[in-house]
DNA sequence: CATGCATATTTCGATAGCGCACTGTTCGAC
DNA sequence: GTCGAACAGTGCGCTATCGAAATATGCATG
């Protein structure tokens, strides 16, 4: 009951970081068990990528628990696969329980600055506080800390621009 | 080589992030197993508790590796451990990498948010565009990299601050 | 049309971490 | 004096994930 990384449901089942991923993106999407890892890859910027021998014998999982089904477009014996009416239920579920989530994220975060400590201060940290400034923000104040963005990403463009230098 | 919450060392190896825990812990100060337990508890509030059936047998592979060592002090039978020079070593490999665990931290935190955090996305993705110019960035480009972002950074926080934000 | 690359999936052995049950000790309370 | 709670560790089976190899198809390029 007390790992890391696991979200519990109302019965009692346990769906890892990956597994309701999977439940997220079908849900805006159908789609195959490659398209997923394409798309993790993609938003992790290729620092995580599942092994396929995480993701496929995930998705026959879920399909077994009535999560998703197969919606069979032949070409190329590719498997598309969509949430069914109980796996939207079950995704709303866990959506509810944002906060159990947050908990485990805080957790991670908590144990890493334990270890590591506060100090500063790489680029690629800067871009992390950045990234943490505004994903606290209020509705009302993203277009503004948008616009904020914006101006640093002109910036930063601007400076790579000037003489191309490779390296 | 793609695995998440994976901290991979100069030789071959991997450490988790309980892993590294350890070796910052037993660092401060030797102690038994139940201790380390008890102490990622207490860090934790109580949300995470490793199983005995990992801590015990990690020290015993610690051991192995020539990272800690046991210092036997007989009362009921318990074994403190120490790091050695060797373990004192890898501390402070893995310490330099910091920017790894963060970027590790991060990911999570951002699948996190793609799942739960609706209408943040287009914020997140210009954090990754920024990401993205630094990341391409010449050396001596670097420290005016850095200043743009921590004016970026500046702005930001007053955005935040200016009237108190409850979300 | 051969060659190779991206797509798409299967299979399988290895390992890490979990959860539980069990053993034994020390100490305080009743 | 014995009972229960906290301390300290062992052992084992289970599952999730990894990682790598194998297979097969469609697409582009020459």
């Amino acid at each position: 009951m007390k790992s890391i990384l696991k979200y519990s449901t109302q019965d009692g089942h346990k769906r890892s970081l990956i597994n309701l991923y999977v439940l997220h993106s079908l849900h805006r999407e159908p789609k195959t068990g490659y398209d997923l890892l394409k798309e993790i890859e993609e938003l992790t910027k290729g620092v995580w990528v599942p092994s396929k021998g995480t993701i496929y014998p995930m998705l026959r999982q879920l399909e077994e628990q009535g999560i998703i089904v197969p919606q069979e477009t032949g070409a190329r014996a590719k498997t598309i696969y969509a949430l069914t009416e109980n796996g939207e239920t079950a995704l709303t579920e866990m959506k509810e329980r944002r906060h159990q989530s947050h908990e485990n994220v805080q957790i991670i975060r908590n144990i890493h600055t334990e270890i590591f400590g506060e100090g500063r201060a790489s680029l690629a940290e800067n871009v992390w506080e950045i990234w943490d400034y505004i994903r606290d923000h209020s509705h009302d104040k993203q277009k503004r800390a948008q616009e904020i963005l914006m101006q640093c990403k002109d910036d930063l463009r601007e400076l790579g621009e000037e003489g191309e230098t490779v390296e």
